[in-house]
RNA sequence: GGCCUUGUGGUGCAACGGCAGCACGCCGCCCUCUCAAGGCGGAGCUUGCGGGUUCGAGUCCCGCCAAGGUCACCA
């Protein structure tokens, strides 16, 4: 536990309540990224003085939400292996067992900066200090008079089970483990004159604080949890909706639960996904594991987030996790707020997928829909890779093929009703004559592979006297996807393969015969 | 409401007190079987508002406005 003195020291102490949120994860990189950069330790630990709200299982999250960014802690030197056991990271709660707040507590009792309230423990502020004055590496010196700061719990009551508050065990913890930097988020700002001040009364060096701005949304409010239950109620709010108990989206919810959740009274996880599953609602990504889900990158999503809020100084805006090690430095961290931009993450992860070796987009790809949408896969077979070389160009996520080309593993059953008139009605219904002489052409076509499907179809539209390969590729687009839309022609045919693609001309024809004699 | 902090094109960020620039987005053109990708070009900021200091202010000072944070036995 003991460090080099001088060696920096950060840390990242989520209280483990839910998983890591985004935000979360830049403050975790800027405090990653500083200890690397003056060749010191991160450190990892949790804060878990809130009993009821702590679960184990929220900290096994995060260990993997950070493991996935590659923000590792050595807990506790340099070089040591990183902790992947949750009993190798301190928590509150453990130490709390062994006594160490209690210690302290005793401590400024009996030095008189603190004393009994009830049964819990309040520290002197007030007169008792004076005015506190601390210098934060963002936002400058920190003044704040006496009158301003009143006595603060350290020791919770028995309700709390006589746990130490969130000020007692940062400062606590961050003096016994030697932390030299509290990088963390601006709502502490203002909670930090206390903490200077415990760390007064207790005889310790303080450390340097640095406060990050938040990150908001779109519309101006802070980017948290609540947007998902927000998302839903405005949903319902909009379509017609029965408020009753059952199973939604596989969850099973009370009339109750129901209620409370659309009256803002809860903003239950399982009433949030239930009900987004079960009318399909899209729920905007606030946790590292939605973004994950949604097919970003880490390295884009990380280099996005590093951005919302810091800049190296210059026009540089692509960098790396090295980069960050290599130049990152606390006075440059914004005091604005920041807005989160989806589509210039967009921008940055679809310029990652374009820059990344076809092999290595496949893998990933494949790797992500195995996960997510396995019915690709089973129904793509030995072509999966002709369809990720397909979609390389046309992907901001690893998820948009599965958007883009779900008519490869669904024939269309709406079809869009401009590209109809465009390519298929229009003109006495050329497309559709069109598609009928691909009908009689296609059958012939062997073998079926996008090169000699190129050929076929160059011919094809060249003896129908057309322009050019649109001709045929636009009706042929709109009889096998529904839309004027698809990769290429040929490359779309070779993997619906023969019999799908006559299927589907076949059944459009259909449509068509059957709509003009009604 | 008290206290603290912050305001630069729609968004994120630059600019020793000295010509307001970059990226995303948006629009147009080229390429082209569609969508992308790629190439070329364009619009958009009197730097929240009003005063002051200065030869000169986005930058320094004062006031106002707006936004965010905090004022818990939550962190």
């Amino acid at each position: 536990m003991a460090s080099d003195p001088g060696k920096i020291v950060t840390r990242f102490a989520p209280s483990p309540t839910g998983e890591l949120h985004i935000g979360g994860a830049r403050t975790a990189l800027y405090a990653w990224a500083f200890a690397k950069r003056h060749g010191g330790v991160f450190q990892l630990r949790f804060e878990d003085t809130d009993l009821a709200r702590s679960s184990d299982a929220s900290a096994q999250r995060m260990l993997e939400d950070l493991a996935w960014l590659g923000l590792m802690p050595e807990n506790f030197g340099e070089g040591e292996p990183p902790p992947t056991q949750l009993a190798d990271i301190p928590r509150q709660s453990k130490r709390h067992a062994d006594g160490r707040y209690d210690a302290i507590v005793e401590q400024l009792k009996a030095s008189g900066d603190a004393y009994d309230d009830g049964d819990a423990v309040r520290f002197r502020m007030g007169d008792h200090r004076g005015d506190v004055t601390f210098d934060d590496a963002v936002y400058g010196t920190v003044h704040t008079p006496a009158k301003d700061l009143e006595d603060f719990v350290i020791r919770k009551g028995e309700a709390g089970g006589y746990m130490p508050t969130f000020h007692l065990a940062v400062v606590v913890d961050d003096h016994d483990f030697g932390c030299t930097h509290v990088i963390r988020g601006q709502e502490h700002l203002s909670n930090t004159a206390k903490h200077a001040a415990l760390c007064d009364a207790l005889g310790w060096q303080r450390p340097v604080w640095a406060h990050t701005p938040s990150i908001m949304n779109p519309g101006g409010s802070k980017m948290s949890k609540r947007d998902k239950a927000k998302a839903v109620r405005n949903y319902l709010k909009q379509h017609p909706f029965e408020v009753k108990s059952g199973v939604w989206g596989g969850i099973a919810l009370t009339k109750d639960e129901i209620e409370d959740f659309l009256s803002n009274k809860s903003d239950g996880l399982g009433q949030t996904q239930g009900l987004a599953t079960e009318f399909g609602i899209e729920l905007p990504e606030i946790l590292v594991a939605d973004f994950r889900k949604s097919g970003y990158l880490v390295e884009p999503l990380l280099n996005y987030v590093a951005l919302l809020g810091w800049n190296p100084g210059d026009d540089q805006e692509k960098f790396g996790l090295d980069f960050m090690a290599a130049h990152f430095s606390l006075d440059r961290i914004n005091k604005a707020n920041s807005t989160f931009d989806r589509a210039k993450l967009a921008a940055f992860n679809q310029d990652a997928i374009l820059a990344m070796p076809p092999e290595e987009w496949e893998t990933k790809l494949h790797d992500h829909f195995r996960q997510h949408h396995p019915g690709f896969i089973e129904k793509l077979g030995d072509q999966f890779g002709v369809f990720a070389a397909a979609y390389q160009e046309r992907s901001k996520t690893l998820s948009d093929p599965a958007t883009l080309g779900r008519f490869f593993v669904k024939a269309p059953v709406e079809f869009n009703a401009k590209a109809v008139k465009k390519n298929l009605t229009k003109n006495e219904g050329q497309g559709l004559q069109t598609l009928s002489a691909l009908k009689e052409i296609l059958p012939g076509v062997e073998p079926w592979d996008a090169e000699t499907i190129r050929a076929t179809l160059e011919r094809a539209w060249q003896d129908l006297g057309g322009p050019h390969m649109g001709q045929v590729a636009q009706p042929l687009r709109v009889a096998l996807t529904g839309t004027a839309v698809s990769p290429e022609i040929d490359a779309t045919l070779a993997l619906l393969g023969k019999q799908e693609t006559l299927d589907r001309i076949e059944k459009c024809l259909q449509r068509h015969e059957a709509a003009n004699s009604a």
